[in-house]
DNA sequence: ACAAAAGTGTTGCGATTACACCCATGG
DNA sequence: CCATGGGTGTAATCGCAACACTTTTGT
């Protein structure tokens, strides 16, 4: 929001679901909007990162620019998912006001493209080094927030279960080495549901790619759980081979 | 494109990827562009349909006034499935020179919502009858297309075929009352690979929501088909207890 | 020794696959 | 009576779901 007012496609954004995992809870990250917290408003002062896009911008690098600005990571894991174009996703009043204020653009209609992307929290600046006015929230306890950002989550999860049961991209949100254990919680807060975990362990290491290390948990107080590692490559390769449909 | 220039918003467009199954193929629904084919881009002559968007209007209201122009039909099956915004998508050039003078609006960049749609061709208006410059063209057999629309509908193609793994769309398809080796090829055809006809038939019938009908084919020349119909309402309540994810 | 989480196998069931012949009709 | 596509059943296999106890470590 530093650029060029002229740059701006007054028409076109993009809004990122940014989803992190501390290990417990699938978290989204958050703005808080600078201007908004002292009217009525009060209980949607949040909003998804996201930005106008330059003119002759690519979408995609729109997104990781916003992402880019706001963790520090670049190469970020991005899905498109879909593209909100109501002409009234917008509300007159407040938000409208702040959104003409906040980047000097006459708005009349904003077709947002969104987004999710999955982040390692480790990796991204921690909670203080991000930008004064963002933060992570609990997916299952967001507040109200700004435009139609509530309803892109909603989406946007639902996309990203969906994604996890073909591909295993949730590795995008654990660090390089990892217990099985950790991603079983991942699955778990992700699909909103418990799972066995003799069953789900047979599932996830009968999988080429998820490679066994030889390290293990130390210092815990009860049998140390071994190390895995996601190697890629085998993914891809593995991919080669697959045949998708099963019908 | 008969609509005054000023309502254009001039950076959005929807384009719509519209499916329709003779019996045998997969057809895509392609539009002539009326200038085109004097000069050297004869080999493009062929896009899909879509439009710019009214700067007030609705994303699928916008596609479902294209295709309501198009076909003579209302309400028909959408479904938006990706963005496509990259800025040289149109090539500068005959593309862009058509697009300008067509539109009358000065373009510089253009970020289209793309839909698929499922329509029966025997509803729509026939060959004949729909404007003089649409026609149906067979899904593996197409030609070479203005802008990045074969992409669009390779991608269309692509969830198409994701989708009716899991909803029974296909029904959008076919006429009111169908065979089993009607869908079966329907299937086929969109999966591009063959099936079974015994299995396929098991896994289809205890679907509860595909009724059999007390009428049979006539006038053919071997053992005449029944037919059956796809009972919307059944699907929609069979969904309600419907766990998604079997992880 | 106790607490806490890691790790491990088996069995039954349901779903999927592979596969070949008889049936009803029109010509 | 023949050609054509419609319609049917079974057996083998695979994958999934359910389920409880032993292991390793720190305190």
């Amino acid at each position: 929001m530093q650029h060029p007012v002229r740059n701006f496609n007054p028409h076109l954004s993009v809004d990122c679901v940014v989803f992190g995992f501390d290990g417990e809870q699938l978290k989204v990250l958050l703005i808080e909007r600078p201007g908004s917290v002292q009217k009525s408003d009060r209980n949607k002062r949040y909003k998804l990162p996201g930005d106008l896009i330059f003119k002759m911008e690519n979408l995609e690098s729109a997104a990781q620019r916003v992402l880019h600005q706001l963790t520090g990571l670049e190469n970020i894991f991005l899905r498109q998912f879909s593209v909100f174009g109501k002409p009234d996703r917008i509300p007159e009043g407040d938000d409208l006001n702040w959104l003409e204020h906040s980047t000097g653009v006459d708005i009349n209609r904003v077709v947002t493209t969104a987004y999710y992307s999955l982040i390692r929290i480790d990796k991204s600046k921690t909670a203080k080094e991000l930008l004064h006015n963002a933060s992570w929230h609990n997916v299952n306890a967001l507040p109200a927030l700004a435009f139609d950002h509530n309803s892109i989550i909603e989406k946007g999860l639902e996309c990203l279960r969906m994604a996890i049961r073909f591909e295993p991209i949730c590795f995008e949100l654990l660090p390089g080495r990892f217990t099985v254990r950790q991603i079983q919680i991942l699955y778990e807060v992700i699909l909103g549901q418990q799972l066995d975990n003799r069953n789900f362990r047979k599932k996830l290491l009968k999988a080429c790619y998820i490679e066994k290390l030889d390290e293990k948990q130390s210092g815990v107080a009860h049998k140390p759980a071994n190390y895995y590692k996601f190697n890629k490559k085998k993914y891809i390769e593995s991919r080669k081979d697959l045949l998708y449909y099963n019908f």
